[in-house]
DNA sequence: CACCATACATGATGCCTGTCATGTATTCAA
DNA sequence: TTGAATACATGACAGGCATCATGTATGGTG
């Protein structure tokens, strides 16, 4: 190689993150692989150099994200009062108003949805996150823990999509708080 | 006016039609207004003589698909079995496939929060929506309903998408059949 | 019957986008 | 020290897009 590896993967990490943060906020359509490349200051030419295409840019981003939204849930403590600040935290508006730093599912699972190759990589993401959240806290109702892990996670993520489409902070406010007040 | 205007009014209603639906299943972004007027056996032309822009079909095609959806809600008996049985046909396999026909918030929520001009519209239909959903069915806690008839819908909402996003029947199933088998 | 307003089709324009081609500079390996 | 591989910048290209311009045909109005 020509230029210093260590640097190489360094900005090849930069791309993953900025991609993943801007995907986050603007959508996949909403961002051009040039504007992604500035962002980690560079020129749009090197995009090739290091990912295949617009959509392998995707399903990396999602990846990376993935790691990252798992990083932080194992890193919470593995108790009620542990999953009762989670989700405080994910209904927040802090949260609701940062999509960029935010949960991937309610930022981007409408689009994922249409984008074949994205869907494949979100696919194991969810898995992943699903038994995470499953064994990492405790459940009252033991033989159903995994239900009602994929329930709560249903409506955090409908919640914070729902509060983040209305242009009323009362409503949206009010739905967060609704959904948190039975979570918490 | 120089055509028929029943005619045109009614052309004005299949651009509407194709609009909600093209969009609900490819995004905001997916579909060019060409490919609607085309779908709506029109040529790119005279979309102007009828929208302002693109982003006031999108806000017109939340109104009309609201509309429709509230009809359709308010057609459901009002009762436990009815809410039910709204709630089995919203969590089936068989709207998770049909976007192009189902529930816009599912569909579109993601993208709507990055468009002003169209959260303003979609913001009128929530308010509508959660108010007709509660008022229209019984609720045994009184003293809450909106609250529950807000986090009923946030799972509702949450569990299509997810189930939406992931690229495994199987997975996908467990979801719906999960969220279901509390609400239902 | 004549006129005017208007919804239509065709076509053009300018912009943005994903992708590729080319030349260059540099660092690692020999 | 030299050579070769490669990540970079600049630039180009083709396609698609929203939007607008123009001409035309038509039906309701006087």
């Amino acid at each position: 190689m020509r230029y210093p590896a260590a640097e190489t993967a360094e900005k090849h990490q930069r791309i993953l993150d900025e991609a993943s943060r801007l995907f986050r906020e603007r959508g996949f359509a909403g961002v051009s692989v040039g504007e992604i490349m500035k962002a980690t200051g560079l020129t749009h030419g090197p995009f090739y150099n290091h990912f295949a295409s617009k959509q392998a840019l995707m399903a990396e981003g999602i990846r990376h994200a993935s790691e990252k939204t798992l990083t932080d849930l194992r890193a919470v403590p593995g108790t009620g009062e542990g999953r009762s600040a989670y989700v405080a935290r994910y209904l927040s508006a802090d949260h609701r108003d940062a999509p960029g730093q935010g949960c991937l599912m309610a930022a981007l699972a409408c689009e994922i949805s249409r984008e074949p190759e994205v869907k494949r990589s979100f696919t194991l993401h969810l898995k992943t996150y699903i038994d995470t959240f499953t064994r990492h806290f405790p459940w009252p109702r033991k033989q159903d823990a995994r239900g009602d892990a994929i329930r709560m996670l249903s409506s955090m993520v409908g919640a914070l999509i729902l509060a983040r489409a209305v242009d009323d902070d009362v409503l949206a406010d009010e739905i967060l708080r609704e959904v948190k007040s039975k979570l918490g």
